[in-house]
DNA sequence: CGCGAGCTTGACGTTGTTCAACTAGAGTGG
DNA sequence: CCACTCTAGTTGAACAACGTCAAGCTCGCG
């Protein structure tokens, strides 16, 4: 992780804020902003620390991780870039619930949270578009929890096959950039059951398996594995 | 579910809104609000339905239910009087994830959406109070989700009781207003388990039990066993 | 008094975890 | 250039956890 300390454009954060702040706010926010870099698996923010700082998710791909007392791991959500992250913390003022962990190599701007804050105050239209941002994230965090309770595994997995198509990598073809691991931390099972799972998949030509690259061939059939749990 | 015609005082509104909004706010709050009874199992908000109002939990206890397709009920989160609920859906433009269903009798007070919607715009302190609320529930959900995902079914039962005992019954000592369908629900698993476990801890004289009466006798085993997992 | 809903218990089968063994590829040092 | 080690992936078998089923119970209410 290193500070990129040229002067970069902004334009992502021009393009999303403009249409809600001044220009004064603007230069406000961009001044006290630092544009980082994360190989993946570093730490972007670290459960349990103060939430000081408001991270835009420029490039890259991120894991919303939550370590428990037993030393176990699961993933809460992933998300890809372009995408606000913790935006939760801003109104509530509490330690970190999880880490933030990058999964591919991430670009990622920092934005302060008491500056962010006081913009926030004097732009209720602002603050309405970060409020979204945080009730999607909880909107996810319930469906998931809804997926996790009443579904079995293989529907789990399904789902997150499926949520990663989508919503990650925007194609039924892509490169898997979380180990098998991690794919069962996010589905709150074994690893050895996300592997089978892929296997009998394979078997019965839904997906097409070569290493780390999936191809989802009968979605269809995915979705009826989601569905019925 | 009646209407309670009878201007009432709104003492609890004035003294969580008197230090962020207005008089001239609060009158056209008050004006457009509405308070309702609702028996034990009745519905308050329901799933999928257009969220019109904000409501206002003054006496009685709310279950956070979640209808799957095929059925199967599925209890987010339970909550006792006096809490605001479904801030999330103010900000969000989404139909109900859930329905809101009252588990004892409730005294609920309907505040329409696009008023306090207009109240929040020019407000921007009582748009953040509104906001924790939110964030709070997000919380929730989330420590819920960690919860079901790792722990096995006793560390599951254990949270949902020390949550209970702590955030819905003040005491130790608690009339369960929920079945132990409804308990099962909460947990994610079958009802039978439920009594299995409770049966477990009364012969351990971890609790006691009498038909609805819970009393916790031994807390601390309880926080292990919730520990653990 | 009888009925139904909620509660309880035990037996049984399914699902999923754990453990152990094996393979393949990547990085390291002699 | 070749052992070596380390990590990720894979497979199968034994075992534990949990859900389902079936039966009987109690209590409140009509």
């Amino acid at each position: 992780m290193f500070l990129n300390e040229t002067k970069q454009e902004y334009s992502w954060f021009r393009r999303i804020s403009s249409q809600f702040i001044s220009e004064k706010d603007f230069d406000k926010l961009e001044k006290t902003s630092v544009r980082l870099n994360f190989k993946r698996g570093e730490t972007i923010l670290k459960q349990g620390g103060m939430p000081n700082h408001i991270a835009y998710l420029e490039k890259g791909i991120v894991k919303f991780n939550y370590e428990s007392e037993s030393g176990k791991n699961l993933i809460l959500t992933i998300v890809a870039a372009p995408k606000i992250l913790g935006g939760a913390n801003l109104f509530y003022k509490d330690n970190n619930l999880f880490s933030l962990i990058a999964v591919e190599d991430c670009e990622v701007i920092m934005i302060d949270s008491k500056v962010i804050e006081s913009v926030l105050m004097d732009n209720s239209k602002f603050a309405m578009m970060m409020f979204q941002v945080a009730s999607e994230m909880f909107k996810k965090s319930v469906m998931n929890f809804i997926s996790l309770a009443h579904k079995q595994k293989e529907g789990r997995i399904a789902d997150i096959v499926l949520y990663l198509a989508a919503e990650v990598y925007h194609n039924t073809t892509f490169h898997l950039s979380l180990t098998r691991k991690e794919v069962a931390e996010f589905a709150g099972c074994s690893t050895e059951n996300v592997i089978m799972t892929f296997s009998k998949w394979q078997n019965e030509k839904i997906v097409t398996l070569e290493g780390k690259i999936i191809e989802i061939k009968e979605i269809d059939k995915l979705k009826y594995i989601s569905k019925v749990g």
